[in-house]
DNA sequence: TTTCATGTAACAATAGATGTTATGATTCGA
DNA sequence: TCGAATCATAACATCTATTGTTACATGAAA
């Protein structure tokens, strides 16, 4: 599949689409080819390769959008705040990944399957 | 406590403390005073006010840095995508939340008193 | 050799958060 | 009553990260 084509379906640009599956071949989860049939493909495993791998090969991107202000506050007060979120946020975490962890590529085209058979029904 | 002292406290600016505040005070659990004496002072109980309350009361901000690109994708492939990690993420919430419902004011208090008798003890 | 594709750098646009300035309203003490 | 201290709020500016765009080089295949 082209770039070109995947960003049409995301409705992006196929320069963005480089840049985000160029981590996803460092890892050797898919393969780039140029020219004539080139483009995307996955050459990993599909059984194998998890939500949570994709997760590590994208740069493990901070997952919360909510927490600590200032890493190492010389306020006593914020000190204890950050305490008191950083334990939650790590369990947090922890069963987000595990959860990732346990959803492999296979698993979404099972349901992808599903959706398609279920997609050609209602056109019945 | 002034504005002025908290934007202090924090590194930050007066107006910015009163933003945020401002929530804090219309869920009750802080109230401002204007003139000589003015400030903020916290009304509510400390034992009952846990931090699940402030996020409640800051008007439940995004908890998450990642996920959906597209709420209602049209593409099946995302569409399979989304569903596979909102369940993980709807945990996770809920695991953060409850974790954040069972921890009071009081609670800070009494982790700041140890941090403060520690520094002074540091300083012998 | 032409066409189609990726690779990559550089730059632009956008959006959201944060910071700032300015002005008004209120309170309290002298 | 006056003046200083303080919050309330609107308007605007700045910053930053993401995302999008343009341009050009490289490589592969018909």
């Amino acid at each position: 599949m082209t770039s070109e084509a995947i960003a049409q379906c995301l409705g992006t640009n196929p320069v963005v689409v480089r840049r985000t599956m160029g981590f996803l071949r460092e890892a050797g989860i898919v393969s780039s080819g140029r020219g004539h049939a080139g483009g995307w493909r996955i050459t990993a495993d599909l059984t194998v390769v998890t939500l949570q791998q994709l997760h590590e090969a994208l740069g493990e991107p901070a997952i919360f959008a909510i927490g600590n202000r200032t890493e190492n506050p010389s306020c006593l007060v914020e000190q204890s705040v950050n305490a008191a979120m950083e334990d939650a946020f790590a369990d947090a975490e922890a069963l987000l990944l595990d959860r990732f962890a346990h959803v492999a590529l296979a698993d979404l085209v099972a349901d992808f399957k599903r959706r398609h058979a279920e997609t050609l029904k209602q056109k019945d």
